[in-house]
DNA sequence: TATTTTTCTTAAGCTAGTTCATCGCTTTGA
DNA sequence: TCAAAGCGATGAACTAGCTTAAGAAAAATA
């Protein structure tokens, strides 16, 4: 049996919730464990889960019409991830989601989420949090897309998520951050001698 | 008085909504003129209104360390606009949010806002289903801004609004698309002379 | 443990996009 | 109605970041 408590951490941050709806919620979720390389979502297929990193390390990722790979969102512990998209509009995704690593994920599948939201006020309430969170966030990453250079995004990165850069490819960082690997490749190595 | 059919039909297409919470939720909105140049919101202020677009044009943009200014987001007749990260967390501001033309809008203010999500089921599932459309429409702005060309992402933003490229001052667009007045220039001009 | 595959580094040459500067054309405002 | 300011076009010089290529290091797999 895993243990449920950052989920559940996770959740109060957002909102207070009864312990019975907190029960309710959480009894929606199922645990999966997923193998590194697996993929959770393709393109072409509906996003069935919005999912929640319990264990492990993701990336979603496109593929464009030159056969590059641009990393769009990185997941691990106790973070979120889905094809956003697809998700919510249950339409085809566009974006693989992959585990980098072995990892134990929780998922509720669209159905079930659309039922909480449906006949529960506080799980409504909190995923109109979640919502509203998740587009706060993606404005203030277009912004920094928008005003920073490729090596402020890095250095903007590594200080929000000084534990996490140490885990993720770097290629998958590099594209992440809207640059070549090569290019990344040379600004740390600008970095370690300007030392 | 506005004629506020507009709006109606905006959040008809979201929603579902009792002849009842239609009137609350119009009646919870202000009509407001304003001129052109004239700031909505600003940096360092909390902003307090989501705004709908009756008439009228909207920019929101940032000015970097340097100076430069970047438009983060365009709305004309019935987009939606704020800072959204300010509104959402009711934190200070760090865009402008600045009238194009003279113009009317519709404002809300954030208590009213939550009174209504608070109070209502139908308006806070309203609310929810703009959250994650925003979020969606964020995310599909991320994808576009990691996978294109400056000359692709103008070809897209051309397609997808062509009756407003028109509105638009240039160098606003051109920030909005992740380059500088000039090299969008160039682009327009080479497409004249392939033409 | 050896072998294969994937990732990272380095460096040279290149190009998409920027910067700077100049010139008309419009708007704006006094 | 005239001056001032703002906007878009153009071109030359520049640079941030990309491409290509090849080797070194690390990780996966047998």
């Amino acid at each position: 049996m895993e243990d449920l408590s950052p989920f559940v951490e996770n959740i109060n941050r957002k909102a207070r919730l009864s312990p019975e709806n907190m029960a309710l919620l959480t009894a929606a979720f199922k645990v999966v464990k997923v193998k590194r390389k697996q993929l959770l979502i393709q393109p072409g297929f509906v996003a069935k889960y919005r999912i929640y990193v319990l264990k492990g390390a993701f990336h979603s990722y496109v593929i464009d019409d030159k056969g590059n790979e641009h990393t769009i969102q990185f997941a691990v512990e106790d973070w979120w991830l889905s094809d956003y998209n697809s998700y919510i509009h249950q339409t085809p995704a566009t974006q693989f989601v992959e585990a980098l690593e072995n990892s134990i994920i929780l998922q509720v599948d669209y159905q079930a989420e659309q039922q909480l939201k449906d006949t529960n006020w506080e799980l409504a309430t909190l995923f109109r949090l979640m919502a509203e969170q998740t587009a706060a966030y993606l404005a203030r990453r277009i912004v920094s897309n928008l005003t920073q250079s490729a090596e402020e995004r890095y250095n903007e990165f590594v200080a929000k998520y000084p534990q996490v850069v140490q885990r993720l490819p770097q290629y998958a960082l590099a594209s992440y951050l809207n640059m070549t690997r090569e290019f990344l490749s040379k600004i740390r190595n600008d970095k370690v001698r300007k030392k």
